[in-house]
DNA sequence: CGCGGTGTTGACAGGCTTCAAGCTGTGTGG
DNA sequence: CCACACAGCTTGAAGCCTGTCAACACCGCG
């Protein structure tokens, strides 16, 4: 009974509700079970917690299961980047399971919960299920696509079609887990993190956000923002999207 | 011999030049001869030829054997962004392989060759060789750091510190895979492919250049440049360079 | 109550873009 | 041979976008 009750904090493999949603290809059996014993506990974070830190060297890799945050770099001088955000699904420390060292730092915004994978079987991974090795190659090739859809942005965009695309950003990756409804209304970000997501000052960040507001494509509301029109956001940016398609889960 | 002759005009993997490098990882005999049989030609471009285009569906991956070239997306004003270069032991189509449309394009900066694999014998390759599956994990992971690496620097360094750090990285880069000895000098590049790198304009591309120039940190050639100090451009950039570790090659 | 974090706004300065013109070297065609 | 076009580089001037500085409102919290 003990070790039922240990089990019973966590969520077991079998049932991970990420699996229901349909965004996600589904598993076989065994590579259930594989993923199952891969899984080596669950991380509960509170929001604002730093969850990897930049130069540190942590044995984990992890895959959120709820909850929000993102990557980001330091400048020595205090200049902050944020890379990317990460939602429900997404892999974080594959980087530094590769390279050794972690090149960014993780942030929880929310609350959060992660799945805890051992680097070392990550081989073993390779080698019993060379298809979920495929999917980590998948996983890191999207990753990548993503930052160049971003590197254009802030290297390209001006400050609106900027804050225009971040946020439609967020609201597409942010709806397709189901982290939020047709509002980005429960996801908690300050100002100065769209700021440093976009490459702007925080206070030409909020005139820019108010911008889109005048426009009626959002509502700031304190510590995150309601999007009232994607297609409208899509068009000021001049962004397509994301292309909706299934994707791997580990 | 007319067999002979055929297999004369491409770079046999065992006698790959690459491979005399030390930075690239040491392969078995097994390795080596599944990445032969995999590779199934030769690709040679011109300067200035386009190798992959946005939007497009190519069935092929790419490894660089010699010259050098970049990934870049456009907006649909015309805007460009450059995102990366890519050089030899660099792999190049990996994104269109996994998402199925290309959403970049590639182009060559000098003459190059390629050598060309299908994207069909992906999942062998996971599947026979793990490790080599690991491999390509590693290399878009890699690719992953650096483009974090170049999002920092559109959008938290200043003119300055951004062009130092582009002309640190290019030189660290080609000098590692022996494209250039001590100087940048045979890279033939136009300061458009700077500024669209950097995410300036021309101009201001221009006078950043004749700053770095005027500390005697670069000489700018005729489409090129010469780097006089690689640890000055470092400090300007406040970058600490690349971790010169083994790196895989495909 | 004071305090710190967040958001808001105005004024001003400066970095960067745009416009415009001119220079150089290369190549092409008369 | 020269004229011409063109691509790349350079420079100056004007103006806008964005950053910096500063002040204030609001809110939750100890």
């Amino acid at each position: 009974m003990k070790n039922h009750k240990a089990r019973a904090e966590r969520t077991d493999c079998e049932k991970c509700p990420l699996r229901e949603i349909k965004k996600f290809r589904d598993f076989g059996p065994d590579e259930l079970e594989f993923v199952s014993n891969f899984k080596k506990g669950e991380l509960h974070t509170d929001p604002g917690a730093t969850i990897l830190v930049e130069g540190s060297n942590n044995p984990h890799i992890y895959t959120v299961l709820t909850g929000w945050g993102f990557r980001s770099k330091l400048l020595e001088d205090g200049r902050r980047q944020i890379l990317n955000y990460i939602m429900p699904g997404d892999m974080i420390g594959l980087q530094g399971s590769i390279m050794g060292e972690m090149e960014h730092s993780v942030e929880a915004l929310s609350a959060m919960t992660l799945c805890v994978f051992e680097r070392e079987y990550m081989m073993k991974l390779y080698e019993k299920h060379p298809d979920l090795g495929y999917d980590i190659t998948w996983i890191a090739a999207t990753e990548e696509r993503i930052l160049d859809e971003h590197l254009v942005s802030v290297g390209r965009r001006t400050a609106l079609e900027r804050a225009a695309y971040l946020l439609a950003y967020l609201h597409q990756k942010a709806t397709a887990v189901g982290l939020a409804q047709e509002e980005c209304s429960d996801l908690s970000i300050t100002q100065q993190h769209i700021a440093d997501t976009l490459g702007l000052s925080i206070v030409h960040t909020n005139k820019t956000l108010r911008k889109l507001a005048q426009k009626d494509l959002i509502i700031w509301k304190e510590r995150g923002c309601e999007v009232l029109n994607v297609k409208g956001l899509l068009q000021v940016a001049g962004w397509e999207g994301m292309p909706e398609k299934c994707r791997p889960l580990i």
